[in-house]
DNA sequence: AATAAAGTTTACTAATTTGGTCAACAATGG
DNA sequence: CCATTGTTGACCAAATTAGTAAACTTTATT
């Protein structure tokens, strides 16, 4: 049903985590399972991607941590999206015509191509910046209340 | 990373196939089958919600075979993927938001419903009518190579 | 230098989903 | 009645997903 991985959800929290804590010091993986509710082990595998592409930096040891190595809103979702679970491809024949020999006369290929356009679309448009200043926003009436 | 499965390229397929022979005599699953190199009994599986849903009708015994019930037309690609893998719900708190207690608040999960809303949008706006037309075209200036 | 606090890496596993196969069955035309 | 065609349920193997565990490396601190 077209789901997307724990992973990429994970990942994407994770790195909203980091986004909210940007310009301040290392956030540790520890802090970030316990407030994202996200087993530890579990994520340290899923940062792995995202600390190889060198959109977030580790720094190892006591005090250490992890950061962001860009600002929020050069990170583009559909980069992470692509780091966290590859290219989108709800088929294999977009990626690699030559997985199916019907490939260039085939007209449902060219709908799921469609398909695929539109999702990136979607998130080329965000940023974790984006995201950030949305959640602000979501956060704000609720403290009034308190 | 967001696959189609292969039940709904399979029956997508099927259904285009049915939709080219549509007001003919019936067709057979075994031709189909065959036209599209999917497994006969593979098929069998996967035609059943659809005839399920009433979009086609079947003919058992000798000389039967499966016709659809409603114009090409009148058949969304939005409908079909419904029917073969259910809702697009690329994370669960989409189709009931009590799956994860922080839903309310939650930004990743208006990004994801962004894309599912986009998804929805790009099958909602292709029939199976609109296939069989694109498929002829592709088709015809082959047709004066021979 | 020792130690404790991080992140890194590899290995393993359980559960689920996917993509089928097989065979018995039911309905229908001839 | 019988050949043909779709229907259904049981079963299965491979791949993927989600996760656990533990050894290992790096670094700040004392």
């Amino acid at each position: 049903m077209l789901k997307l991985s724990t992973r990429a959800r994970y990942g994407t929290r994770a790195l909203l985590d980091l986004a909210r804590h940007d310009g301040e010091k290392p956030v540790q993986l520890k802090e970030i399972a316990g407030r994202q509710n996200i087993s530890l082990h579990y994520l340290e595998h899923i940062i792995a991607p995202l600390v190889g592409a060198g959109i977030i930096k580790s720094i190892r040891g006591a005090r250490g941590g992890l950061q962001l190595t860009r600002q929020p809103k050069d990170v583009r979702l559909s980069e992470v999206i692509q780091l966290l679970e590859g290219a989108i491809t709800p088929v294999d024949c977009i990626g690699n015509p030559e997985s199916c020999e019907r490939a260039d006369l085939c007209v449902t290929r060219d709908i799921w191509c469609e398909m695929k356009k539109a999702i990136d679309a979607t998130l080329d448009s965000v940023t974790l910046q984006d995201l950030v200043e949305k959640q602000e926003r979501k956060e704000a009436p609720l403290k009034q209340n308190v």
